[in-house]
DNA sequence: TCTTTTTGTAACTTCATCTGTTACATTTCG
DNA sequence: CGAAATGTAACAGATGAAGTTACAAAAAGA
């Protein structure tokens, strides 16, 4: 029910990889422009890294890297990667009530339904796409400036 | 992120009072059905009857009642009774990075598309459809007592 | 080889939310 | 008046998010 920033944070981390267009970015770069702390970033590429989309090089002259193609990361497999429980909670079952052992079946196929919904809307974003629409911005942004 | 079960105790609450088809149901009863305290659903209700979803009556042989026709009542009704945040958490802008200054105009739109692709989901289940579900795996599940 | 820089991770704290519980005022029925 | 129910406040415990400190491991470079 609660919006972690966790998701936000890792779109962040992504698209900050990319727009930046360097080889390898550090944490201490990546926390600054999400204003939290460095362990923070590396905390969440620990879990982006498991997905295979981010790589990291350690030592000095190390840090992060996009591991696969912009197009190719969408925001459901960000979403996969740093969410840690399911979207709806799935209800215990109560084998003393008609409501309460059955609630659980009842529900189940609408669940997986919305959750089917969230996934193809976020799968149709990715990362090259959101760094297109940034440059776009910045573009206008700047006209702005005389 | 996390999946707070009010969202799915709300349900059984509603669906409760449907399936019974009494006038009133305590707390006490409904408690015993979800497998909690009576204090639980009260506060549960309190949501729900601030939108009009759920009335209740005080005082000796008071209890709740459906305040609409079942058939009105869908899960996105439901959900919005007692969320208490978005589903997604909406950044921080940072003026000092053209990433961080510009991720929640970015992130907005396909977030927003998320969440009404999920009220279409959900806005497409009624309390009446899941009672009417119910009935049915009910006779099934009787049909095998021999 | 030694120093510096950076990642990887554990440990701890703080904070917010959820959940359960006790307690009690208020309301209504009989 | 007494019993039974709701409405709420208050508190405790559990869980997870987020920030911080600390340090081992790895790699670059002098």
């Amino acid at each position: 029910m609660q919006a972690s920033g966790k998701f936000t944070i890792a779109i962040h981390i992504c698209l900050y990889l990319q727009f930046k267009g360097e080889d390898l970015v550090s944490s201490q770069q990546i926390a600054k422009s999400v204003q939290t702390n460095p362990v923070v970033i590396r905390r969440m590429v620990g879990s982006l890294r498991d997905k295979n989309i981010i790589g990291s090089v350690p030592g000095s002259k190390g840090g992060f890297y996009l591991k696969k193609p912009a197009t190719e990361i969408n925001l459901w497999e960000i979403y996969l990667a740093v969410k840690n429980s399911d979207l709806f909670y799935k209800p215990k079952s109560n084998h003393n009530c008609p409501v309460g052992s059955n609630l659980a079946i009842l529900v189940e196929d609408t669940f997986t339904k919305a959750e089917i919904s969230m996934r193809e809307t976020l799968g149709m974003v990715n990362i090259d796409g959101l760094n297109k629409n940034l440059s776009s911005i910045l573009e206008l942004q700047e006209e702005n400036f005389c």
